[in-house]
DNA sequence: TGACACCGGCTTTTT
DNA sequence: GCCGGTGTCA
């Protein structure tokens, strides 16, 4: 141990070695934090308290991992695997599952996610035959989230005047009824969605005095990291818990509070001290990480803020390069700066593609960058957005798993009682709600005995729903003996998954079940992995919840050495010798809409302070003149924190030469294709603003497929000409075909017709018949 | 009841 | 430029 703690600088020292006591760790961008944290775990183990005794509550999976990797390193696997170490929701996900039964639910109950939550709202909405346009479900879900994470239950709704005049006002007077709808339906369905993993931990704790004490004397420790960002929920579930033996040690950094939309609250790191007695208070504000330059220009922007504890993070490292602002025309212009930026530095520095990280707002404004890295063959990963288990093939294999171990899950239920299509439609399944609300039973139970119920259906019908129930109860009792992989494999053979994705052979079809196939490794992984640790049970419950609670970050998958593209959101923590901070504009960064009030302006700077102090060495700025989005291409002016920064840090590089088009390039066709079977419509929207191509200017075209012809899957798309023209050799991208080649044309203006090659399992043949197109070569 | 084509909304950020 | 919902038709 003493070993590790003469790494430590005295700073980083005195709060490693302060066992006892309510204490706060105000920590720097960079300033080892982690590495504090984890010491602190390990000497609390060198002292003895036992690792059962620790709670480290942690922002990710990933992040709680490699710590208790690192603990392990020190006090040795064993020990370390003892430790109650994840973020809140997989921690007291399991917590609630062994007390379950106290608040009512299963033990294996299923927690919803955000597309779960949003269509079961949305039903509830249509039941009610309330306006959707008025009740629009991803506003009432965001509403009942935040009920759910300051606490406000149905009843205490119900029982606020003011709340229900608040939603009065804002024309939602069934704001209430919908809330108290969708409460009751998640309890009945045995499902609670990430609200309520926080929400019941906290009923639980408050109703049962003495599962509150079991939880105080096992927790006679606890740490939470990133504690700027822990909503009111949380915020309660620690006091409760330290309540006994005070022994709570937060870490955070004020500056870094990024997630105020779903309810985290910045006092909680700023009240800290009010709320605990003789607290302790540690600051960290050396900065390891990064070089002066940046340092001094984060400096420079968090300065800007009102809201803030005062600390001064400085940095004994280099001066460093100073940081880069590129300006570009178009955000297709933006991508190639980056990739070309990238491309020359590895060359110069010998560097690997997993030195650079490109950063931006949105998850939108990946694409034009992933392009970019597409054609100069740089490897990426992109992270967030749509995570694998929110794709439809895997959330349709999954629901299948949800429903054997709870049947009473409704969303899953309707996700797959007609996929593949059994001749169950939406006219039965409505019957089949109404008739389960009623009898207040869950949907599975109406079609199990279906003929005790009042549910009206012709035979034939009765006996596809009797089908289905076998066909679930058949999964539950080979879910007896069968691992997870086992019986998902089964499953995907039985249930016609597999037949219906390899149905048409479309690489759409393709790649669903390569997806499918990955997922059923990931089992196969999780099944093995769950044999070398002792005290789980590598059940498929426990895959469900793993699942449920992964996020994109914490999967490592493919060859480690890529660019990383990600929000700004999810690079926190992260850092990266080379970062790119891209889309800097009014209106996108700061977002259009979190320039209403100071505080809204004010995490948005919080966020770029982030995105800066994740760099190590060099850091990028860039902004587009235009840029699309809804696929319109409009003007954008830079975004007021680049001139927030001092210019002495900055440099301004001006592009040599504005770039142009290259069709051999960058030309992209979209759209969706059949042997002479396609219309192209011409629609009038120029693909780039005048003045950034030389000469003429780009159409677009919809393709629209006729009646008689069977879609792919997909029955809408686009195609793109630059320059209107096509020429022999040119490539072209498709949606579904991947990239190809021209390679012959016949025909000119209406009736031009253009075989392209495409290469991707086999050679595809197709013909595209383009109107208005004026054809070369 | 299912298949299909059209339309409209969306884009902040995530456990 | 994508996705999901809806209205229409067989």
């Amino acid at each position: 141990m003493e070993k590790y703690l003469s790494q430590l600088n005295e700073a980083q020292l005195e709060p490693t070695i302060q066992k006892d006591g309510p204490m706060i760790i105000i920590a720097g961008a960079g300033s080892g934090k982690t590495r504090v944290l984890t010491y602190r775990i390990a000497y609390l183990m060198s002292l003895g308290v036992d690792p059962f005794n620790i709670l480290a509550l942690t922002f990710t999976n990933k992040a709680a991992r490699e710590m208790k990797d690192r603990i392990a390193t020190i006090v040795g696997a064993s020990e370390a695997k003892n430790l109650w170490m994840g973020t809140f929701h997989s921690v007291f996900a399991k917590i609630l599952r062994s007390e379950a039964d106290k608040l009512g639910y299963p033990s294996n109950f299923t927690i919803y996610d955000t597309q779960d939550s949003d269509r079961l709202i949305a039903s509830i909405i249509k039941e009610m035959n309330l306006d959707k346009d008025i009740y629009k479900y991803k506003q009432v879900r965001s509403r009942i989230s935040s009920y759910k994470n300051s606490l406000i239950t149905v009843r205490a709704y119900f029982q606020n005047p003011e709340l229900k005049e608040a939603d009065a006002m804002a024309r939602r007077p069934k704001m209430g009824d919908i809330y108290k709808e969708y409460v009751e339906r998640c309890f009945k369905a045995g499902a609670m969605d990430f609200d309520d993993l926080l929400l019941k931990t906290n009923e639980l704790l408050t109703r049962f005095p003495d599962v509150l004490m079991k939880y105080q004397n096992r927790f006679k420790y606890i740490l939470v990291d990133e504690y700027q960002d822990t909503n009111h929920s949380q915020y309660l579930i620690v006091r409760a818990l330290s309540d006994r033996f005070q022994n709570i040690c937060v870490v955070g950094d004020d500056a870094q509070s990024i997630y105020a939309f779903r309810g985290a609250n910045i006092n909680n790191i700023l009240n800290f001290q009010k709320d605990y007695d003789e607290v302790k208070v540690f600051r960290l504000e050396q900065n390891y990480r990064s070089t002066k330059n940046i340092v001094n220009a984060a400096n420079s922007i968090i300065d800007k803020n009102q809201t803030k504890l005062e600390k001064v993070v400085w940095t004994a490292n280099d001066e460093g390069n100073k940081i880069i602002v590129n300006r570009s025309l178009t955000d297709g212009d933006e991508g190639r700066f980056v990739a070309s930026t990238i491309w020359d530095n590895k060359m110069q520095h010998q560097l690997k593609n997993s030195d650079f990280a490109v950063l931006y707002r949105t998850n939108a404004q990946s694409r034009a960058i992933e392009d970019a890295l597409r054609k100069r063959d740089i490897p990426y990963r992109i992270y967030g957005g749509l995570s694998f288990y929110q794709r439809k093939e895997i959330k349709d294999v999954l629901s299948y798993l949800r429903l054997v171990i709870n049947p009473a899950d409704e969303e899953a239920l309707k996700r797959i009682i007609n996929f593949p299509p059994r001749g169950i439609g939406q006219t039965t399944i409505d019957k089949l709600i109404v008739s389960a609300n009623g009898y207040k039973r869950t949907i599975f139970e109406v079609m199990k005995n279906i003929d005790k119920t009042d549910v009206k259906v012709n035979s034939g019908t009765k006996t596809k729903l009797q089908d289905f129930v076998t066909l679930i109860e058949s999964y539950q009792v080979l879910n007896q003996t069968a691992d997870v992989f086992e019986l998902a494999e089964h499953v995907t053979r039985t249930s016609g998954l597999i037949r219906e994705f390899n149905k048409d052979g479309t690489p759409e079809g393709v790649t669903r079940m390569e997806n499918i196939e990955e997922l059923l490794n990931g089992m196969k992984d999780f099944v093995e992995g769950q044999k070398e640790v002792a005290d789980t049970t590598g059940s498929l419950a426990e895959f469900l919840e793993d699942v449920a609670l992964a996020t994109d970050i914490d999967a490592d998958k493919g060859d480690p050495d890529h660019v990383a593209l990600m929000t700004i959101h999810l690079a926190k923590g992260l850092e990266f010798p080379y970062v790119f901070i891209v889309g800097l504009e009014e209106d996108l960064f700061p977002s259009a809409m979190s320039m209403n009030t100071r505080s809204e302006l004010e995490e948005e700077r919080r966020l770029f302070y982030v995105a800066l102090t994740r760099a190590e060495k060099q850091a990028y700025l860039t902004y587009a003149l235009s840029r699309y989005r809804w696929g319109k291409l409009i003007d954008s002016e830079p975004s007021r924190f680049i001139e927030e920064i001092d210019e002495q840090y900055l440099e301004n590089i001006t592009p040599i030469e504005e770039r142009r088009f290259n069709p051999m390039l960058d030309a992209d066709i979209f759209g969706d294709v059949e042997p002479n079977k396609i219309r192209f419509k011409e629609t009038k929207q120029p693909i780039f603003k005048k003045g950034t191509t030389p000469n003429k200017e780009s159409e677009k075209f919809q393709v629209t497929t006729p009646k008689n012809l069977k879609p792919l899957s997909k029955t809408n798309g686009s195609a793109n000409l630059f320059d209107n023209k096509l020429v022999v050799g040119n490539l072209v991208k498709h949606l579904r075909f991947g990239t190809g080649r021209v390679t012959k044309i016949e025909g000119v203006g209406a009736d031009t017709k253009a075989e392209i090659n495409f290469e991707n399992g086999g050679v595809k043949k197709l013909l595209l018949r383009f109107a208005k197109l004026e054809v070369i070569g």
